[in-house]
DNA sequence: GCCGAACCGTAACGTTCGTTACGCTCGCCG
DNA sequence: CGGCGAGCGTAACGAACGTTACGGTTCGGC
């Protein structure tokens, strides 16, 4: 998927970005702050390249966040045709997968740094991770709602207010407990029953015509 | 200072209050991490005095978490006899309420404190918040939506599974909005107006009968 | 008025950590 | 082969901060 590098977006070396996966599993498994010197042990490379290649701790900060985001580009849903069926398909799997992003160790690793440094830090990680996070998925889901409502399956005036409200019905209190550090086990099963629920109370909340739950 | 309370439960001298005042100010207002010196000062008191109050830094974190959760406490709302207008008014007091919690200075600065350290640190702040915010919150609810189920206005199997569902549909992507540190402005207006939608759509999705939607 | 406890302000100590500097090895290029 | 730049490992420096210790002040009780 490497289509395009939108400007501020860097490219990072191989070796950058094995340095990269490895202060990533410095956060996610040290329970630790996240200092250069375990970066640097854990990566086998030596703080002055840290420095060179970052500058400073926030500029590794950021690259971590970035370097993430770029992976974690879910392949964009192209609109087609739409039924009712392949609606709902795409709703639950548009849930799905963002359920288990957000439950991943990673995402909650990285979400805990940049609100932990949120309102105090001169460098905006918090704007990063949303517009690559919740920004991201809403410009990512917006055409498929717009075709649902071209095929007349969904009525709404705004798709931003349409997405909130479905972003509302699957996230629902997940994140924010997960975040607090409770142990929810998220098993796939849990994920698909979620985001078919999630789908059906959005097509029932938006449908244009009255949808009857389906069995199952 | 061998006064009994309830279990987990303590209660703050005046000047003790005043101090955690204090410290909630410097949370909120300075943006820095939370320091005992800048505590000590704001305070007007001396650093030994904290420390043989709340013992250490973790424990200072800890009271300023419990002081806070015991101001926050919304008045239970006593089931009663209902019918769906009092129903809807309570669902959307009940979310209006949380709205203008999650989007006060006070609990996005405390719930930035206890992800901060969530995973790592020794004392489950995360879980203190989570005990006194969103269970609470949960505590709180269940009684209406049952008492609303008894009256025959809604319906669900499981008041847990309405209860989030009602969350998602308030609190949408408000709260991770707020921590990320994006300045959503919440005009009273503005908190109305989705409480009553959220309202709306809950008792759409629950109703026991077809609701209409109300003009305005 | 005197005593002790509580408390304030400040100094001091030790640790952690961000940041910089230095010596060394290794692979590339002429 | 010789130079050289990149990068590794480690040491060193300085600031911030948690924690402890100390001297001075206030205040209630005898």
């Amino acid at each position: 998927m490497e289509t395009e590098a939108a400007p501020g977006e860097r490219v990072f070396s191989p070796r950058q970005a094995e340095v990269l996966e490895a202060a990533l599993r410095e956060l996610v498994e040290g329970g630790r702050p996240l200092t250069m010197g375990a970066v640097a042990k854990r990566a086998a490379c030596s703080k002055e390249t840290l420095y060179k290649w970052f500058d400073d701790r926030d500029g590794l900060l950021t690259a971590i966040v970035r370097f993430q985001a770029a992976r974690v580009q879910v392949a964009a849903v192209e609109p087609g045709r739409l039924d009712l069926a392949s609606l709902t398909a795409r709703l639950e799997e548009f849930a799905a997968n963002w359920l288990r992003v957000i439950a991943s160790e990673t995402s909650i690793a990285l979400n805990r740094v940049a609100i932990g440094q949120a309102g105090g830090g001169a460098v905006p990680l918090g704007a990063i991770v949303l517009e690559n996070g919740r920004f991201a998925l809403g410009r990512r889901l917006k055409p498929v709602l717009e075709a649902g409502r071209a095929a007349g399956l969904i009525d709404f005036p705004e798709s931003e207010e349409a997405f909130r409200t479905f972003f509302g019905l699957f996230a629902r209190d997940v994140q924010i407990r997960l975040l607090l550090g409770e142990r929810l086990d998220l098993a796939p099963d849990t994920i698909r029953a979620d985001a078919r629920r999630a789908a059906r109370q959005f097509l029932t909340l938006y449908g244009a015509q009255p949808s009857t739950g389906m069995p199952g």
